[in-house]
DNA sequence: TGTGCGGTAAACATCT
DNA sequence: TAGATGTTTACCGCAC
C-alpha cells in the first residue's frame, strides 16, 4: 500500500464548479458532512490512459502542486502536469473509461483505447500545450503535430486535415508567434513556433474552462446515479462512492456488479492504512490555507480520501489539481491562492 | 437575430 | 520538382 499526500490551495478562482478530464475516475459528487470520500481510481492503465490516473502516481508528480515546491521551479513557465500526466488524454477514453469491461484486469489497454474520442481541447489549447510541454518553449510545425499525435491518439487516425487546423491556428492566433530559425542551425522546414508571452494567462484560461466544460456535461458528475448505484450495491463505473466513514472498508459488501457487469474492487479486502491517520481526526492544515488529500494504492486502484470537513467535493480536488498546476505554470501560484504563504 | 469563436477546407505562396 | 510550411479566405456550426 502506498499513500500519496499533497496540500493544495483551497481558494483558487478555479474552486468553483468544476471542470474535467482525468476527473472521469473520479467522478464528483458532494461531500457529506463529515465524510470521507472514497474514489477507486483504476491504475493499471498504461500511457497514454494511464494519465487518468496519473496524479499521485507519477514519480514526483505532485510536485508541482505542492506549494512548498513552488519555489522550487525556477521556471515559471513550467507546465510540467503536462509530463507528470504523461498528457492530457483524460478528457479523451471517456467512452471506454465509462463502459467499463467485465475485468478490467483482463481487457488490454489498447483494446479500451482503441477509439479514443475526440479532445475537447481547441487546436490553440492543443498547440499551447504541445509548445508549452518542449523544453525550449518552442517548436516547429512538424514538432506539434507530433506531440499532438503522441498525446491525443484520436489524431492518430484523423483524417490529414486537422494539419490544416494547426497551421491555420498558429498563423491565425496572435497568442502564438512564429521565430524564424537561425540559418546556421537550420535544420528541417519551417520556423519554430513559441506561445505569446501576454498571451499566455488566456490561454491557460481557455485550457482551465475546457476542463471545467467538459467535466460539468459528463454524466459521470451526476451524483445520484452514483448514489444510487450505491444504494444498490452497486457502483456505476467502479470509480467513485461515497461512503459515511472509513470503516465502511473494512465492513462492507463485497464488490459487486454494474448493470454492464463491471468488475469493481472488493472492497472488503482493502486495507487502507493511514499513515498520518490522526489527520482524519483534524487536518493539520485546517487552518493554514491548505487542504491535504490522501491517496492509497491498493492493486490497480487508487483511492483518494478526503478529509471529512472538507468542503471540497472531488470536482473540486480535481479543478484544484488542474488550478494549482495552472497557476504554478503561470508563475502566479501565490496570488491566485489568496496570499496564504 | 446578430456576433464571435472554433473547426474545416481550399487555394496559393514560399521554402527546403 | 515534390513536399512541407505558412498565409489567407470562405464557409459552417455552435453558443451566447
Amino acid at each position: 500500500m502506498e499513500k500519496y499526500t499533497q496540500a493544495l490551495p483551497p481558494h483558487s478562482p478555479l474552486h468553483s464548479p468544476q471542470s474535467d478530464s482525468e476527473a472521469l475516475s473520479r467522478s464528483p459528487s458532494r461531500p457529506q458532512p463529515a465524510a470521507v470520500q472514497l474514489v477507486s481510481l483504476p491504475s493499471t492503465l498504461t500511457t497514454p490512459a494511464s494519465c487518468l490516473y496519473s496524479a499521485p502516481q507519477v514519480s514526483g508528480g505532485p510536485h508541482c502542486l505542492n506549494p512548498s515546491t513552488v519555489s522550487d521551479q525556477d521556471d515559471l513557465t513550467c507546465l510540467s502536469w503536462l509530463h507528470q500526466r504523461g498528457n492530457l488524454l483524460p478528457l479523451q477514453p471517456l467512452t471506454k473509461i465509462t463502459t467499463l469491461p467485465q475485468t478490467l484486469d483482463s481487457i488490454p489497454v489498447q483494446q479500451l483505447l482503441s477509439s479514443p474520442a475526440k479532445p475537447p481541447y481547441s487546436f490553440s489549447s492543443l498547440i499551447f500545450m504541445a509548445i508549452e510541454d518542449s523544453p525550449e518553449k518552442r517548436l516547429p510545425v512538424k514538432s506539434i503535430y507530433q506531440w499532438i499525435v503522441d498525446n491525443f491518439p484520436y489524431y492518430k487516425e484523423a483524417p490529414g486535415g486537422w494539419r490544416n487546423s494547426v497551421r491555420h491556428n498558429l498563423s491565425l492566433s496572435k497568442s502564438f508567434q512564429r521565430i524564424h530559425r537561425d540559418k546556421s542551425q537550420s535544420v528541417g522546414k519551417g520556423s519554430l513556433w513559441r506561445v505569446c508571452p501576454e498571451h499566455r494567462p488566456a490561454l491557460l484560461e481557455v485550457l482551465r474552462k475546457t476542463h471545467y466544460c467538459h467535466r460539468t456535461n459528463s454524466s459521470l458528475l451526476n451524483k445520484r446515479v452514483l448514489l444510487e448505484a450505491a444504494d444498490d450495491g452497486q457502483n456505476t463505473l467502479g470509480e467513485t462512492m461515497e461512503i459515511s466513514d472509513l470503516d465502511f472498508l473494512s465492513s462492507n459488501l463485497p464488490c459487486s456488479l454494474t448493470p454492464d457487469h463491471e468488475e469493481l474492487v472488493p472492497l472488503e479486502s482493502v486495507e487502507l492504512t493511514e499513515v498520518a491517520g490522526e489527520d482524519l481526526e483534524k487536518d493539520p492544515l485546517a487552518d493554514s490555507g491548505y487542504i491535504e488529500l490522501h491517496y492509497y494504492q491498493y492493486q490497480q486502484y487508487q483511492y483518494l480520501v478526503l478529509p471529512g470537513d472538507s468542503e471540497l467535493d472531488l470536482e473540486s480536488v480535481e479543478i484544484l489539481q488542474l488550478d494549482a498546476e495552472a497557476q504554478e505554470a503561470a508563475g502566479s501560484l501565490l496570488d491566485l491562492a489568496g496570499g496564504n504563504h
